[in-house]
DNA sequence: ACTATTTTTTTGAGGCTCGAAAAAAAGCCT
DNA sequence: AGGCTTTTTTTCGAGCCTCAAAAAAATAGT
């Protein structure tokens, strides 16, 4: 079970501590390191001597204006940007899109392409993927051995692992293990993350006043995807990345779902089904491809005229609204962000949402509960991975515990 | 955020260790602690040295009939009754009940008392508590002094501190901030714990093999009530004891809920659903309380008779099993414990749970989720509150960390 | 009685954090 | 300018903790 604590993991794990810090704050001082993390000053000093020894620190003299004060000036530590670099691979429909950032994370080169990823057939698919990876690192101006992760997020299920793709709406084939087979491929560790995972970790760098603790990515797009964050944790299933939050059923037996089920959130809320609604086309009907300016011009005509799109958009709420409350009943309400294509109509989902939300147990107060939009996704799922690569960084390379030190490069099982 | 490892913290968290694999295991030996700890057969000589100096664990040489070997025996460590005491309280309907308990985990005095909880004064309900617990705190028999934790148990929704009661079912009035109460009157620390989650614990300790890292506990009863353990945690709301499986949407609309919402599970699977469905009454139809012995004969009519009481098992089963097919969307499938009166008419409910749970995206391989009844609640709520408090003991008191030490016998606000 | 085997304790070394004191690096004041 | 104050950072010794190795203890087999 749990696992005693050894002498050498203190050290290990607040070197971890100093690093986050560093990460989370920008440019802290030592005392300001000291103050957040509860360690004593001396501490501090140890551990950030030798991460700046080491390369992965440095002093920033050149700190903000400083406000005039008596006393020693602090003395910023930042990260230093050429301690390593990650890369990131965003696969989603029909698009696939590279990017290399280093430490400090500020993105130094990137590369994107169009694919039909609905078509290709399974080598061709993992092809292109190592193909664009492989022009990246080929890049003479890229220092490759510095290159110590691959996060690869994909629209999708993944296992819990962080490993492979289970199941995707953007192509037919099923459980590719993309994790294994990058680092196979580049001898450089690798993990397979859900895009609504990574959308909600992007929003809390963004934005850690309001995406702290508890809170909620909703993906409404094509289809619909969560991510969500409880007690400052990133809520995962047991066995797959989870949060199916689309999949849960709205009303028994009703309208046809891309899944191939009937009555889930998706099959109300997803784009498909707010066409098919809006098309006045039956629930029964296969679920079709509807292309951003199609969804675009179906809101706006939305906003114009009471008519059966208006109406489309009212089941949408009401489907998002009922599923949101029988999710807050079993984790209590949490701030909203509604991501994708439809988060710009959700003006036309709002009014409903909240009606349907009100007449929940999950929903008490409901007018408190507060909603956001961000309207592209992609620069989000990116910021995601790239941050999910560097902390593995911080924590797995350069606070490294007892089996990674003794065996340094091993890609671990 | 997260703060730093002190050096004082690893003895603290390496005692806490040694204590809490002596409770789970039972009477294991210096060699096996360490071996399940990972940690030096020195270190665990040194600590559980001072373990049973300060009389919390004691060496139980007459081990069980030792496995003929070689060699100098094991030497068995064993929690020692005498070092603590605790409390347990359980409210439920019209019954109160208390117990007292050794450090070793066996029950030494009880008392149990039937109340009209329905219509009990605040003050009433509140001087019934204490007065309980006061008469076996002055049992003559007790050594008062040794009792260092209550934890009481309540079917309800309390807090996630695990403070207030902050509604109940079984009585009218809300908000009541027991753990203080008790805490003020008798200056034993003490929490309020929400009865599904002290299932789920209770689950965890008397069957580790089938109740590890994932399952769900699900109370059927007049309401329906869940304790959820994911990732080997017990899983509470953010705000409140969370989990309110009971009072996700399962229709729109659909019939009238004991909360005053419509569409609720428990609208259809509470025994007052059932009883409401069985009589062919209005879904409008006010909740009414229904006997156990009631819903025995009724579980009995339906099993002999194709009626409306047939029926209204399978409308239960319909409408937990779109609702775990929705819990499962989230949280991937895990085994599920159905606990309480109605556990025993699961043969009733089983047939059309599964067939509903296999129409969800949730319940791939809905053959591959296993159920277990226990009809009885009551023992499981208490044992859950048993363990709850004894591990407090063992973490908390007997490992403390650097605050508690320096205020001993201060009660943490 | 002696040896082999296994468990437990003892001992010394090394490493970590902490508090106190010292050193460093400014601004402030006369 | 020079001394003083203030704040940050570093240094140093003390106290713990864990670990590995060696020693001691306890028993079965021969």
């Amino acid at each position: 079970m749990s696992v005693g604590i050894r002498h050498d993991d203190l050290r290990r794990r607040n070197r971890a501590m100093v690093i986050s810090a560093v990460r989370r704050a920008g440019q802290p001082s030592r005392t300001e390191i000291a103050a957040t993390t509860g360690l004593s000053h001396s501490t501090i000093s140890a551990i950030s001597a030798d991460l700046i020894q080491e390369g992965i620190l440095t002093e920033s003299k050149a700190s903000e204006p400083t406000a005039l004060k008596r006393g020693r000036p602090q003395i910023g530590l930042a990260l230093n940007p050429e301690a390593a670099a990650v890369l990131t691979v965003v696969l989603s429909l029909n698009f696939l899109s590279v990017a290399v950032i280093d430490y400090a994370g500020q993105v130094i080169a990137e590369e994107q392409r169009r694919l039909d990823t609905l078509v290709m057939p399974r080598d061709e698919l993992i092809g292109e993927c190592l193909a664009i990876v492989r022009r990246r690192l080929q890049d003479p101006d890229l220092d490759v051995g510095s290159v110590a992760r691959i996060a690869m997020g994909i629209q999708g299920i993944t296992d819990s692992h962080a490993r492979a793709m289970l199941w995707s709406p953007i192509t037919p084939l099923t459980d590719i293990p993309f994790a294994d087979i990058l680092e196979r491929e580049f001898g450089i560790p690798a993990t397979m993350e859900n895009d609504c995972n990574m959308m909600a970790v992007a929003l809390r760098w963004r934005d850690p006043e309001r995406y702290r603790d508890n809170f909620i990515a909703i993906l409404l797009s094509h289809g619909i995807g969560m991510g969500l964050v409880l007690k400052g944790e990133l809520f995962t299933g047991t066995h797959s990345s989870g949060g199916e939050f689309g999949h849960m059923i709205h009303r028994p037996g009703g309208a046809l779902c891309r899944c191939g089920r009937r009555g889930c959130v998706e099959a109300y809320a997803g784009n498909y089904a707010i066409w098919r609604s809006a098309m006045e086309i039956s629930e029964d009907a296969a679920p079709t491809d509807v292309g951003d300016a199609d969804m675009r011009a179906l809101a706006a005509k939305a906003r114009q005229t009471d008519g059966p799109e208006r109406e489309a958009y009212r089941r949408a709420g009401e489907a998002l609204g009922f599923g949101l409350g029988s999710l807050f009943a079993l984790i209590d309400p949490a701030p909203v962000a509604m991501v994708g294509v439809s988060a710009a109509a959700f003006d036309l989902i709002e009014p409903a949402l909240r009606e349907a939300i009100a007449q929940t147990a999950g929903g008490q107060h409901s007018n408190s509960i507060s909603f956001d939009t961000e309207p592209n996704e992609l620069p989000l799922i990116r910021e995601g991975c790239a941050m999910r690569a560097l902390t593995f960084v911080d924590q797995e390379i350069f606070a490294p515990g007892v089996q990674a030190r003794s065996s340094a490069g091993k890609i671990v099982a």
